[in-house]
DNA sequence: CATTTTTCCGATAACGTTATCATAGACAGA
DNA sequence: TCTGTCTATGATAACGTTATCGGAAAAATG
């Protein structure tokens, strides 16, 4: 059939009218005649013409993409986010553009350029520590942009969505002592994250207001992964007084508890209980099925792509940090600690 | 510090030289002298210049964009390929833009036009059902595309990537049967999907091979979803004869199936075994954890991407349809079927 | 030294759109 | 009828790059 594209100048001879009449056209103004208005509609629909989005951003200055940057695709974390950023941007005409860092310092440059040459009308940013000055580059080219969740320090003046951490760590670590847990671990993101120490805040908190000591053998840092919550579930065990609950840092790493426990003989939440963080898919399709602290990622994706656009548009923020409730989901990774008699 | 996005014109009048040689200076040309190249990339450096890729975009006519679009992001199945794609992308410069169909007839259309308003080079295609007169429009665009794993009749001049799922229906079967099994059931996916009937056929070939009857009532359809894989096997459960084992269309599917054992007090594998499809994460952190037919999803987005990427090159592919191997990956989740005389 | 080739660089014209301004005609009010 | 608004349209100039071509030095060749 047609072999080239179109383009906005055929239409306008073919229609005979002149090429901004077109673009008026395209662009649903006003001021165009009813009767132009349908001719010129009629003959684009039979040129099977499509607008070139390359030529209106080169005029019009933005280019209907937004990015959309994680530190990685490994884990279900990020995807929910992602997929809360998606679920608000297939309403608007924009597109989302994909793309990690590998929280390599070789990348690192690397996808800021790409966001930068590529014209984007914005970026929501899921970055691991530090980068701030990554962030000043951003703005120095008049980049809105929002992050979401930064585990680092972040400026008063810096667009931010997170979740309620320390209310978070203080929730788990409250429900288990409800239960009459008196030894409870913690193991932890590293412990330079902001995120981590907030939750260890939320724990201590806890603890101090139960009037019960603190333990430090029972903070354990590590990752966010499995593996993690393997080796410390080992080593906890490994204590002349092993604890009776853990307070994971995340739901992946609470899989890696209970595979530790599992190894050990040892059962949840029988012998011990196990509280998660996050609440991914996962959490209920394990078996016991896991009480964790729910972080609503997906309405914090969606949350930061609603700020974006607020950017976007010029319009101003209410408030330049949100913080999003976590909140305790029950499930059956949890009961009282074992008969001391044992 | 400075305001506006400085353009090639800005640093060709610093340094001194042309518009051109500057734009030449860029893209690396050989025909700029040594001393020349020298003092405009410091120019650039200084400057902080970024050159603008929709106006390259449009120059050029590539924009430097490629599309994924998946029919959903509520599946880790989808997240599989995504990461695959994006390792590949990640080596070059182009972007990913990621958009989702929802399968809706009213959003069919709208990213069909996004895709082609978008100057994409090309686009890699995840699809449901049908849709081939999506692929015809895209082709009279003359838009590079690769489809992954169609789940529906293809032509054989559209280029494709899948696995191979009549080994795998029949690998998994067979491995039931090695165990001693002799009534297995499987549960699909819908049964106009391709890729359905494949597994089904292969489960067929597997047990008449065997010498096997076939009993249509151990055969369910449903979706690849969780709760699929529970409402059947409380079916399959209240045949007068249940089956001793379940081979699930997918790992998720098999997460249900694993839930509705339970609710009735059954053991795996004690009391069933389970086979899953796909091998996504879960399925070694669930208990027992979960046989498994691998698909490897990672390396279809991979294979899809290196088949794009050279479809837009103009290069010409080996093969148009690609399949890659499934494999039995066998873990916790089967034995042999409990002893007659229960 | 004359001639050819090579190397480097600049003028200019695209790419396909939208913004700005100007203008022709229609229509109202005096 | 004249003047002044308003409406619909067209000419033209951008937006920031790259491709094409031509030409002036510089280098190689006779």
């Amino acid at each position: 059939m047609n072999r080239r594209r179109s383009t906005i100048a055929e239409i306008a001879a073919r229609a005979g009218v002149s090429i901004p009449t077109v673009s008026r056209v395209l662009n649903n103004r006003p001021d165009v005649a009813p009767a132009t208005r349908e001719r010129v509609e009629r003959v684009i629909r039979e040129a099977g013409y499509v607008r070139s989005r390359v030529a209106n951003a080169l005029r019009r200055g933005s280019s209907g993409i937004i990015d959309l940057v994680v530190p990685d695709l490994d884990s279900p974390y990020y995807f929910e986010i992602i997929r809360g950023v998606e679920e608000v941007l297939e309403r608007t005409e924009l597109r989302m553009a994909l793309s990690t860092t590998h929280d390599e310092s070789r990348r690192e440059r690397q996808w800021l350029r790409q966001v930068i040459e590529g014209a984007t009308d914005g970026a929501i940013l899921v970055l691991a520590q530090g980068q701030s000055e990554r962030l000043d580059e951003l703005r120095r080219h008049r980049i809105p942009f929002v992050v979401v969740d930064h585990r680092g320090e972040l400026g008063p003046d810096v667009p931010s969505v997170g979740a309620t951490n320390w209310a978070g760590g203080r929730a788990a670590t409250e429900y288990l002592l409800s239960l009459g847990h008196r030894r409870i671990a913690i193991i932890a993101g590293w412990p330079n994250l902001r995120c981590s120490q907030d939750r260890i805040a939320g724990y201590r908190a806890a603890l101090e207001e139960a009037g019960l000591p603190i333990d430090p053998e029972l903070i354990r840092p590590g990752e966010f992964r499995q593996q993690t919550g393997y080796d410390q579930t080992c080593a906890l065990l490994a204590l002349p007084q092993p604890p009776t609950a853990i307070f994971a840092g995340s739901d992946l790493q609470a899989m890696g508890v209970y595979a530790a426990l599992r190894a050990h003989g040892l059962r949840v939440p029988d012998d011990i209980s196990v509280v998660g963080f996050d609440d991914v898919p996962i959490a209920t399709m394990v078996s016991p099925t896991l009480t964790t602290i729910r972080q609503p990622l997906a309405e914090m994706g969606r949350m930061a792509t609603t700020m974006l656009l607020r950017l976007i548009a010029g319009e101003p923020l209410d408030s330049m940090r949100i913080e999003l409730a976590t909140s305790l989901v029950v499930r059956e990774s949890c009961a009282p600690p074992p008969s001391p008699d044992r």
